[in-house]
DNA sequence: TATTGTTATACTCTATAACTATA
DNA sequence: TATAGTTATAGAGTATAACAATA
């Protein structure tokens, strides 16, 4: 992106530092998960399905944050990859349960080597101990404003 | 935004709880500037042309990180709000020197306090020591990797 | 009547390409 | 010919409203 210098007005901006380095990180994200064949996006969906309970399209849109109808798309691509299998639940057939498919368990494993590579690369300027700290410190503020 | 509770496995992610942060943060400022009549994006030229050097349209928008087309609409938003005032550069009549007007250094020392109570609200949680090191942490990172 | 998934539509944000006026 | 600003256009991303199937 080769932003120029700021000033230090804006630069002191939380919005404007929380917001370069996110898309410092989605660059680095777009860049390591290109091979694997999937998204930031997807990757968000492919971790919340790896688990143990049936999760439903609208579930999962409320879990990632997403309108329902936006969730369509995105199932509607990770289904075409063949990463996702949308089956109609047998207690509610209104409802299709999300399942990975093998391949969608293999392309998850490859997609979080890629994005702790990602994570890695971002944090190069941090010891182990700063790279903790922020992540506690934003794991803080994430957990206590939205869910009061 | 009510986002339900998610699996560790996402919340780990720190794209994750970058844009959670975010979110958070653009939400409240939203609602902290509405009553000034700029949005955060205008926030940010306004704060970009608070200082003696001018500024073109084409160098804010390399400083803000847009392009220079996205430029014209926000420019042209500020100064049908009278918040700023475009004259062609004497020295190159192709340029556009952009300068706050009276109206635009009221709105801009109206617009910091409520993006600092913004920030407030945000970190309500932290004491000043972390609040502190969050910025320094996230400085570091904006820098390091953005200006090679 | 309410809910899940779906489609159609619109709105926002952003970038690319082409135009103009200056250089 | 190259550059600053502008316009038109198109591409993501997202949300609202309406519809079908099911509860």
């Amino acid at each position: 992106m080769a932003i120029e210098r700021i000033g230090p007005r804006l630069s002191a901006r939380l919005t404007y530092l929380l917001k370069r380095v996110l898309v410092d990180l989605e660059d680095l994200h777009a860049e390591h998960l290109a091979p694997v064949g999937v998204s930031g996006r997807e990757l968000g969906v492919l971790l919340l399905l790896d688990g143990p309970d049936a999760t439903s399209q609208q579930q999962a849109a409320g879990r990632l944050g997403v309108d329902r109808t936006t969730m369509v798309g995105l199932v509607d691509g990770l289904e075409a990859k063949g990463l996702v299998a949308r089956r109609a639940d047998a207690e509610d057939r209104r409802r299709n349960v999300l399942a990975l498919t093998d391949a969608g368990y293999e392309a998850l494993a490859r997609a979080l080597r890629a994005s702790d590579e990602a994570e890695r690369q971002l944090l190069t300027e941090l010891d182990d101990d700063e790279s903790a700290q922020l992540r506690t410190l934003l794991a803080r503020l994430a957990w206590n404003r939205s869910e009061p």
